[in-house]
DNA sequence: CTCTAATCGAGACGGTACGTCGCGTCTTACG
DNA sequence: CGTAAGACGCGACGTACCGTCTCGATTAGAG
């Protein structure tokens, strides 16, 4: 969508980039052929940034690969990079419904561990997710939700802005994950790599204001 | 296809593809009609890295805005990525140059406000390097450049990897700024801008690790 | 560009129809590789004709026919209808510089054993132009140069108007010919032709209205 | 493609290819919903064809102007062609049985009034169906029609083919038509049209071949 | 007066062609 | 040689219609 709006800066300043779909999207519906159509896509996404970075990837590619016509993708997704949020925002969702509520009962040292031990049971698709093509959407979903997450929490006060410190915090976690998940297979154990998070992570938090968050 | 694909892996892969010209680039040749159309490429990347990301710019446009015909471009860059990178490199050479004798004179502090200082009287310019299309370039160069300096001396060992540690405190270093850069004009002074930087970056580095660094 | 401007009626009436061409057409420059493209493509499109009528061609055909990238047929004709209308009026110019002269000069008679003897001559050619897809860019062509030489030729006034006469004229021709064509090889000889011609044409011109004309 | 190609040939080829619905076509079925469905895509087609021509006309248009849902379309029609032919061939049927028998009965004279009433009768129908995108599409079933007629009135036999002669009488009807139908209003009265076709179509009949016809 | 069968609405889908855009190569002519 | 000028091959883009194809809801007219 910004691609083609943005590119156009001729002239041409008012096609209402009227897509084929009529409304939104016909994603998750309940017609069982869309559902399977927009399944194939996300999963073809996923097997292809395994292989190369997004921008190499090519709409067509997405939907040879998912078995579909090339025109099928536009009935899901305006862009790759819509399809590639959608797959990110999923993968991030299941993340936090698992490890937030660790943060809650157990504390920011168990949740770290939570945090390593669900990205190592999913390697292979967190290692594409974060150091492949999908990393900057990884990225921005995340501390699109981390905002969210530290706005709701009403952090403590601190003359450190909540926004700075998040986006701190989100970064220093992305950097180490990708870092670890870089390494050759089991160079880190889960353990140590949590010890890392928490470490490298909360020191910078020592003032009070990230734990909430992290 | 495989321009393509060789041009695009994550930056800085410089591919020695045989292009139009024999003798790889004119740039910095002795022919000052060379020079002048090298210069004038720069500066017409820089201007419009103001207005719009890497991705919306065409080489087309910067030729044009350079004042340069169209092919000229490609005696001089092969991609406008190479040239982003040229220009990136540039402009770190000259802020490290700047910065690193201040740190091994006066230490970190002073070091973090040469940084600082350096960066706001140059607002305009550092602003689109990390806030615009450039960001990933300008990061992966800082990068390179941080991970040479890094091996170079020799850092304490600590149970933190010296990659690892490099990689945190320029991500740190480089989500701060553009932070900072975004926030209106004088929100923060560069005193402030320069304690963030220290405390939220040295305190990564408590153990001692990054001390040699940052 | 009749077909564009008119699909897109539900929005977009502002989109400049900004071609690739800068200005006009290449075709007819001093270049010789775009002359030698501009020729190909004429000549594919004469010999598709032969094969199909307009509609079943499609660009992607012309150009591959002319052994032509597919978008360097828009660099030279904004549609396939521009192409064909094109060679249509080359055509009909030669027609028409060969049998004008013999109009003024040997009168009427002389004239339509002229147009006979030149149509047979290219019988294959005018075959396609007449009675293939090109038939109705054809008719148009033939009545826009009619008009022209009958307002220049002032003709005497009649009860039935010019232009309708020129109509019927033009009509007449066109569908005598057609058939003409359409029949076996040798059915009728020029002579023959040229005799029907006369008679059905300048009947309809019993008035001396049509006489200027025909 | 096979499609495309065999829906084209001249019109009225009527391709018999099994369709969704196993018997042919609902049209003129019993059942009142089929019925209404036909009558509802034929007036949207008469409707459209006043705006438009054939060609910038989708079978989407239609059916959405017609009430009816797009794939409905289909259950009546092969294609929009077909649906074209079928008004066509209805109102030029309706056109003969007025003006055939007057030419049995009061001479070619009154039939071109009876014509020329008519068609001023329902003038905007028919600078639709003659100056509008089914003008070619009239031609041809007029044409037809006249083929038949012709033959079964085993005219005197002269130089000139009856084949011919059919296609300039009906060419210069039609194009007479198409141009009183474009002038303003009431430029003409409809004894002065009657009077023009009278004088030129008969003129080229003059050898008495055509009579029969007209 | 049901019940079976055709008709319809809704819309996803594979498919073909469209016209546009930007890339990078190359050719020609000039200074 | 370096440049201006620009045609060209290439290939992806996103759009538009096509005609086919499930699916339920109705709604006829035969039993």
């Amino acid at each position: 969508m910004k691609k083609k709006q943005a590119r156009q800066t001729q002239a041409r300043l008012c096609d209402t980039m009227a897509h084929t779909s009529p409304s939104e999207a016909p994603s998750s519906l309940t017609d069982p052929r869309a559902i399977k159509s927009g399944q194939a896509l996300r999963a073809a996404m996923l097997r292809l940034l395994e292989r190369k970075p997004l921008e190499q990837i090519t709409v067509r590619e997405i939907a040879a690969e998912a078995g579909v016509h090339y025109a099928t993708f536009f009935r899901h997704h305006p862009t790759k990079e819509a399809l590639l949020d959608d797959v990110a925002a999923d993968q991030i969702d299941r993340l936090v419904t698992l490890t937030l509520p660790v943060l809650d009962e157990a504390g920011s040292d168990a949740s770290f561990l939570a945090l390593a031990t669900y990205v190592d049971e999913h390697r292979s698709l967190w290692t594409t997710l974060l150091t492949g093509g999908a990393a900057s959407a990884m990225r921005a979903e995340l501390l699109r939700i981390s905002q969210r997450v530290a706005a709701e929490r009403a952090p403590t006060e601190s003359y450190i802005p909540v926004e700075l410190a998040t986006i701190c915090t989100v970064s220093l976690i992305v950097e180490i994950l990708s870092w670890w998940l870089r390494q050759p297979a089991e160079a880190l154990s889960v353990a140590q790599a949590a010890r890392i998070l928490h470490r490298l992570v909360l020191s910078s938090a020592i003032t009070g204001t990230l734990e909430a968050l992290a």
